[in-house]
DNA sequence: CGGTAGATTGTTCACAGGTACCCTA
DNA sequence: GTGAACAATCTACCG
C-alpha cells in the first residue's frame, strides 16, 4: 500500500511521509491499515521492534485528530516520553499540538487539554484518571506502547486497570496496542476487542546466531568465522570483528548485554582497549571532548571510569549512571562516535539504540527470590537481539549468543533462537497491586460495591486469562479487608465509600500501604512527641532503651486508624507511663517539654526518612557484609529519632528490613548533610543515578506524608515540609532559602554562604565582587543567579572578584571548616 | 641463597530495573 | 552460578 492512497489523515500528512521517503508502507504496517487503522478500529500489533511501529500509532491517532478527537500515547519510561515526544512534534506544521506529562515533567504554555497528542507514562496516566483531568473523556484514540509489559509483576497491573479504566470512561475509544512479538497475542486482541496484527517481519534482516570456537553459527545456517586466540575472551573478539568491517567496509557498532553492573563496567573497560584500534583522530579528539562533558556530569569515580571509556571509544550503561550520563551515551553511540556500550538489560529497554551487531553474553541472571541464578526470559533476550541492525546503515544485524561448548551451543539455540517469547499473563491478582488499584477504583467511582468491583475487575486482561475465576473475589475480599481496616474505606450495607483520607491516598497515588506506615508513623510521633525529646535531649531514661521498647507494645502498621488518634496530651495516658516515670527524676531544671522544643525539631530528618524508607513505595539499600553490624549499632545509637516501635533484633523477621531502611535513610541525612556525591556513591556503593532515584522517591514520599499529616491536623506537618525541602536541594537547613534560587545548587549555595551571602535578600543587596568570587568568577552565571534572585541590577560588567572584601573569601571565614568538621562527624562518627 | 615482581591459584563476595503528588497563579 | 576483587601461594629471575 502507497502513503499516497492513504485516506483520513490531516491534510498534508501523506505528502510529508512522501518527502521523508516514506512511499510505500511497511507489510505489517499495510495489514493494519486494512484492518481498519484509520477508521477507528481498535488494533494489537505485535511486530518485531524497529519495524514501524511508531507509523502505526501515529496513523492511528493522526486520523483521530482528524475526525476532530484528541490521542493518548501511553510510554512505559519516561525516557520514552521525551523521545516520543520529539518524534511526533515533526506534524506540529500541520496543526498537530503535542504535550508531555510526566511525574517529572510537564509540558509547559497551554494546559494538556487543548493538546492533540499527549504523552505520558502509564502511572500518569492513571494518576491523571484518578484526579479527573478534564480531558480524558475527550480522548477518541489511545496507544499503549510495549503492552507485553502488563506481564511485569509491579508495573503491569497499572497499565492494565488504567485500559480498562479508559475504555470504561468511553466506550468507542480506539485502542492501539504495540508488543513485541509474544506467544499470545491472540489472547491481548481478544481482551482489547482489537484485531490483530502479527507479524515477524523486519525492515532489515536480524541473522541470530550463537558464538563457539572460532566461528558464529547463524540460524539461517551461514556462519562467519571469528577466531578468538588463546587466553582470548570471546567478546572482544565480536566486537573487533565487527569494527573490522563486513564486505562493505562499514565499521559496525556492538552492543554488550552482560548481567550486573560491575559486569558492564569491567567489559567496558576491556573493550575500550579493543575499540581504540579503530579510532581515527578526529574521533579521538572528538571522544575526549566527550569525556570531559562526562566528568562535568558528577564527580563520583563511575563518571571518571565511564569517561575514561569513553575517550577509547567504549562506554557502560546501567541504571547507576545519571540520567545525563546515559543520554550522552546514547547520543554519542547513534552518531557512530562510540562504537561499543556494554550495558545492562536497562538499554534493551530504554530509548532507540540499534547497533550492527548485538552480543548477549549473559543470558542468565542472578535472582534472590529464585535462589541463584536464572535463565533470561526468551522475550527478553528477543528484545536485547532485536537492538541489531541500524536502518540505513547496515545490510542485516547480527545478533550474537555465546557458547563455551557443542551443548550450551545447542541449548542456547534450542532455549532462544528457535524459541517463541513466552505468553504474557496478567499479574493482577496479587495483593499489593490490587491493594492500590481496588482502592483507586472505588475513590474514582467506577465502583461502588464489591460486585461492582469485580465486575469492573471482568474487563481486564487476568479476566479473560484466568481459569481460576474464584481467585480474584478471594483476593479482593482480603484487600478490601485491609482497607477498611486502615481506614481508607468504608463500607455502609453492601456499598463502599473511600473515606477522605483513602481519596487523599488515591490521589497521591501512594500504595496503602505506604500510606498506613506514614499515617502510623507520624500519629506514633505525636503521642511519643515528649518522651522522645527528653531522649534526644540526652535525659537518659532509667529503664536501658531494650527494656523499654519491648514494655512499648504499641501496635503495628496494621490497626486501624480510629484507634490510633492522639490522646489529649495530659501525659495521664497509659502508653506512656513508664516513659514519664523515667524521665521525672532527671536532673536539672529545665526538663519540660517547652525548653526541648525551642532548640529541638521532632520528629527528626532521620526519623521521617526513615519512615519513608520503610515503605514499599521505596525502594532500599542492599545490606552487604558488615552493613548489619554497623547499622544495627546506628540503630541503638539513634533510637530515639525512629517513629515506631523498632523491631527486636533477635526475634523480628523485620528488622532485616528495618536496617536497610535505615540504611537507605542514612543516605539521604548524608545528602541533605552535604556530604559530597563520590563520598555518598563509596560509602553506600552505589552510583549516582542511585543517588538521584533515592532522592527523587523521598521527595515524592515526603510530599504525600506532608499532606497526609496536614489532612490529620498533625504538628509534624512542618518538620516533614522542612525534611522534604532538605532532600529536594540536597542541603542543611541554613541553606534552604538560597538553595531555592534557580541557578544555585548545593554547591553554590555553600560557596555563597561561606562568602557571606546568607540568603536570597543577600543576593540582592550584597556587593557583586563578593557574589562574582564565590561563584569562581563566573560571570554568566553570577548574572543568572542574580536575575533568579530578582535583583535589579543584574550585570557583572566591570565587576572584578579581586575586589571582593577579604571575609569573601572562603577559607577564612570559618563556615569552610564548620562544614568540614560537620563531615567529619557524619562520617567518622557512624562508619569508619 | 634471599628477595621480589609477577603469575597462578584459591576464596570470598555480591549480584537489573524505576513509576508515582500537589497545580492551572 | 559466576565474574571480579582480593588474598595466599608459587615461580622465575635477579643480585
Amino acid at each position: 500500500m502507497r502513503t499516497a492512497d492513504l485516506t483520513g489523515l490531516p491534510t498534508g500528512i501523506p505528502e510529508a511521509l512522501r518527502d521523508e521517503g516514506i512511499e510505500e508502507l511497511y507489510p505489517p504496517q499495510a495489514e493494519a491499515v486494512e484492518a481498519g487503522l484509520t477508521d477507528g478500529e481498535s488494533l494489537v500489533a505485535a511486530v518485531p521492534t524497529a519495524s514501524g511501529k511508531t507509523l502505526i500509532a501515529e496513523l492511528a491517532m493522526l486520523s483521530s485528530v482528524a475526525r476532530g478527537g484528541k490521542a493518548l500515547y501511553i510510554v512505559p519510561l519516561r525516557a520514552l516520553a521525551s523521545e516520543k515526544k520529539a518524534e511526533f512534534e515533526r506534524w506540529e506544521e500541520y496543526g498537530i499540538d503535542v504535550g508531555v506529562s510526566t511525574g517529572n515533567y510537564e509540558s509547559d504554555g497551554e494546559w494538556l487539554s487543548s493538546r492533540d497528542i499527549i504523552v505520558a507514562t502509564s502511572e500518569k496516566v492513571d494518576s491523571l484518571v484518578r484526579n479527573n483531568a478534564a480531558w480524558m473523556d475527550q480522548l477518541t484514540c489511545v496507544v499503549a506502547d510495549e503492552v507485553h509489559l502488563v506481564d511485569d509483576r509491579h508495573r503491569g497491573p497499572t497499565l492494565e486497570v488504567t485500559l480498562a479504566k479508559l475504555r470504561r470512561l468511553n466506550p468507542n475509544l480506539q485502542v492501539v496496542a504495540l508488543s513485541a512479538t509474544v506467544g499470545n497475542a491472540g489472547v491481548v486482541a481478544d481482551w482489547l476487542d482489537a484485531e490483530l496484527v502479527k507479524s515477524d517481519w523486519r525492515p532489515i534482516d536480524l541473522k541470530m546466531g550463537v558464538h563457539y570456537g572460532n566461528a558464529v553459527s547463524f540460524a539461517d545456517g551461514s556462519q562467519r568465522e571469528v577466531p578468538v586466540g588463546r587466553g582470548e575472551r570471546q567478546t572482544p573478539a565480536l566486537v573487533a570483528d565487527a569494527l573490522e568491517g563486513d564486505d562493505d567496509g562499514d565499521q559496525g557498532s556492538s552492543l554488550v548485554f552482560v548481567n550486573s553492573r560491575r559486569n558492564a563496567e569491567s567489559a567496558a573497560r576491556r573493550m575500550a582497549d579493543v575499540t581504540e584500534r579503530y579510532l581515527t583522530g578526529d574521533e579521538r579528539s572528538d571522544l575526549a571532548e566527550l569525556a570531559a562533558e562526562i566528568r562535568d556530569v558528577s564527580d563520583t569515580e563511575t563518571s571518571e571510569d565511564l569517561a575514561k571509556a569513553v575517550a577509547k571509544g567504549a562506554a557502560f550503561h546501567h541504571a547507576g549512571l545519571a540520567a545525563e550520563h546515559r543520554t550522552l551515551v546514547e547520543d554519542a553511540f547513534r552518531d557512530r562516535l562510540i562504537k561499543c556500550i556494554c550495558a545492562t538489560p536497562t538499554l534493551a529497554a530504554g530509548v532507540n539504540t540499534p547497533s550492527r551487531r548485538v552480543v548477549v553474553r549473559d543470558w542468565q541472571r542472578y535472582d534472590g527470590d529464585y535462589g541463584g541464578m536464572k535463565p533470561l526470559d526468551v522475550l527478553e533476550v528477543h528484545q536485547m537481539m532485536g537492538r541489531a541492525g541500524r536502518p540505513g546503515l547496515d545490510p542485516y544485524g547480527e545478533a550474537v549468543l555465546l557458547a563455551k561448548d557443542a551443548d550450551a551451543r545447542d541449548e542456547l539455540f534450542e532455549r532462544y533462537i528457535w524459541a517463541d517469547a513466552e505468553d504474557v499473563r496478567s499479574k493482577l491478582a496479587a495483593e499489593p497491586a490490587l491493594r492500590t488499584h481496588l482502592l483507586a477504583t472505588v475513590a474514582s467511582g467506577f465502583a461502588h460495591t464489591r460486585e461492582g468491583l469485580l465486575e469492573f475487575l471482568d474487563q481486564t486482561l487476568y479476566a479473560t486469562q484466568t481459569d481460576d475465576p474464584e481467585r480474584l473475589g478471594q483476593v479482593t475480599d482480603r484487600v478490601l479487608d485491609y482497607l477498611e481496616v486502615n481506614g481508607f474505606v468504608e463500607f455502609d450495607g453492601e456499598t463502599i465509600q473511600a473515606t477522605p483520607v483513602g481519596h487523599t491516598v488515591s490521589r497521591l497515588y501512594l500504595d496503602p500501604m505506604s500510606a498506613a506506615e506514614i499515617i502510623d508513623g507520624l500519629e506514633w510521633a505525636a503521642d511519643h512527641r515528649t518522651e522522645k525529646l527528653r531522649a534526644l535531649a540526652g535525659e537518659t531514661p532509667e529503664k536501658p532503651k531494650r527494656d523499654r521498647s519491648e514494655s512499648d507494645n504499641e501496635p503495628g502498621g496494621f490497626q486501624r486508624a480510629s484507634e490510633m488518634v492522639a490522646d489529649d496530651g495530659g501525659g495521664g495516658g497509659g502508653d506512656d507511663g513508664d516513659g514519664s516515670d523515667g524521665a521525672d527524676d532527671t536532673d536539672g531544671g529545665d526538663g519540660d517539654a517547652d525548653a526541648f522544643e525551642t532548640d529541638r525539631t521532632y520528629p527528626t530528618p532521620l526519623g521521617l526518612y526513615h519512615l519513608v524508607c520503610r515503605t514499599p513505595d521505596m525502594y532500599q539499600l542492599y545490606l552487604k557484609s558488615g552493613d548489619r553490624e554497623t547499622y544495627t549499632e546506628l540503630c541503638y545509637e539513634r533510637e530515639p529519632e525512629f517513629l515506631g516501635r523498632v523491631p527486636s533484633e533477635y526475634e523480628d523477621v523485620a528488622f532485616e528490613d528495618w536496617l536497610s531502611a535505615l540504611k537507605t535513610a542514612k543516605l539521604l541525612e548524608d545528602w541533605v548533610g552535604e556530604v559530597d556525591e563520590d563520598r555518598i556513591t563509596e560509602r553506600y556503593g552505589v552510583g549516582p543515578g542511585d543517588i538521584r532515584g533515592k532522592v527523587e522517591t523521598a521527595e515524592w514520599l515526603l510530599g504525600a506524608a506532608e499532606r497526609l499529616a496536614s489532612e490529620l491536623d498533625l504538628d509534624s506537618v512542618y518538620a516533614v515540609r522542612e525534611a522534604k525541602k532538605r532532600v529536594e536541594y540536597g542541603v542543611r537547613e541554613e541553606l534552604l532559602d538560597l538553595a531555592g534560587v534557580r541557578g544555585v545548587g548545593r554547591k553554590r549555595a555553600r560557596r555563597l554562604f561561606e562568602a557571606g551571602v546568607e540568603s536570597r535578600a543577600d543576593l540582592r543587596e550584597a556587593e557583586k565582587s563578593r557574589v562574582l568570587a564565590a561563584l569562581r568568577g563566573r560571570r554568566k552565571t553570577a548574572e543568572n543567579i542574580l536575575e533568579a534572585a530578582g535583583r535589579k541590577d543584574p550585570s557583572m560588567d566591570a565587576v572584578d572578584e579581586d575586589d571582593a572584601p577579604d571575609d569573601a573569601v572562603p577559607d577564612d571565614t570559618g563556615f569552610e571548616t564548620a562544614k568540614e568538621r560537620a563531615d567529619q562527624q557524619a562520617s567518622l562518627g557512624d562508619f569508619e
